[in-house]
DNA sequence: TTCTTTTTTAGAATGATTATAAACTAGATA
DNA sequence: TATCTAGTTTATAATCATTCTAAAAAAGAA
């Protein structure tokens, strides 16, 4: 799917900036993770011109979030990290270096939740493990 | 273990602010999850004489967790929580309350990871189950 | 073009948390 | 008990990520 027609299935109109986002986003064939400032950095690293506000920035995160295309992490206290990669999986948060790493689902023995709690379901099961150097 | 030792061993004197913090939140038999500020409104409505500053509260509540009384949870996008249940285990957040619920380690399979980073050693493994209402 | 709607933007507002610096207290000592 | 000193509390300001606002700019249709 390219570029515009992401923006379009979010309802959003592929605009200079939006498309300078995706760029940066998608435009790669890893898993993604990134903070918000750390993005509007780079984009105003890269098109130094005229700098892209943070609010368009969070707008079009916030649509592509709504759209499935990006997946929120809140793992670090102050900042909040957001995946490309939409897909079930779990993660590694390195704390010497507030790196992400994905860890994918066959990478864990499947886990059983033993207790159930009334008038509820399960939307997720979400693994976080925390690394640290050696 | 009194709430005076308990002060003591986190290096802070008994003074009756921190030994109010100490009532509301290690006077109970079950694990408690606070939010800092429902824990200050808490305190002020209890002692309604003369408020307790925010400043104590945060000062106090970083001692505990420092010396391991506390145990930070980031889940919700914005607010952190706290456990008094520092023992290893997991949780349920609950997406229709916003309530945090304990999932002893022997109600989880034993997680194994798979994937290993060299350098880099394991101090944790959390897992947090989203719930909302069926 | 011209019109209407959407988008971008700078800057203000918000809300949790942290820093500051002055007033206050605890505990020790004389 | 009075005094001293270090530790504590407090109000207030500062910070920082995020959201809001309202006006200027751009997109797309007619």
């Amino acid at each position: 799917m390219n570029f515009e027609d992401k923006l379009r299935a979010s309802g959003l109109r592929p605009t200079k900036q939006r498309l300078r986002i995706c760029k940066i986003l998608f435009d790669r064939d890893k898993t993604f993770h990134f903070l918000v400032k750390d993005l509007v950095e780079t984009l105003n690293q890269k098109y130094d011109e005229k700098k892209i506000s943070v609010a368009t920035v969070y707008n079009t995160v916030h649509a592509f979030k709504k759209s499935g295309y990006l997946k929120q992490l809140n793992i670090d206290t102050i900042h909040h990290y957001y995946d490309t990669n939409v897909s079930h999986h779990h993660h590694f948060f390195d704390e010497s270096t507030k790196e992400l790493i994905d860890l994918n689902n066959d990478q864990v023995e499947k886990i059983e939740i033993k207790k159930t709690l009334p008038g509820k379901t399960i939307s997720s099961v979400e693994i976080l493990v925390k690394i640290e150097n050696k």
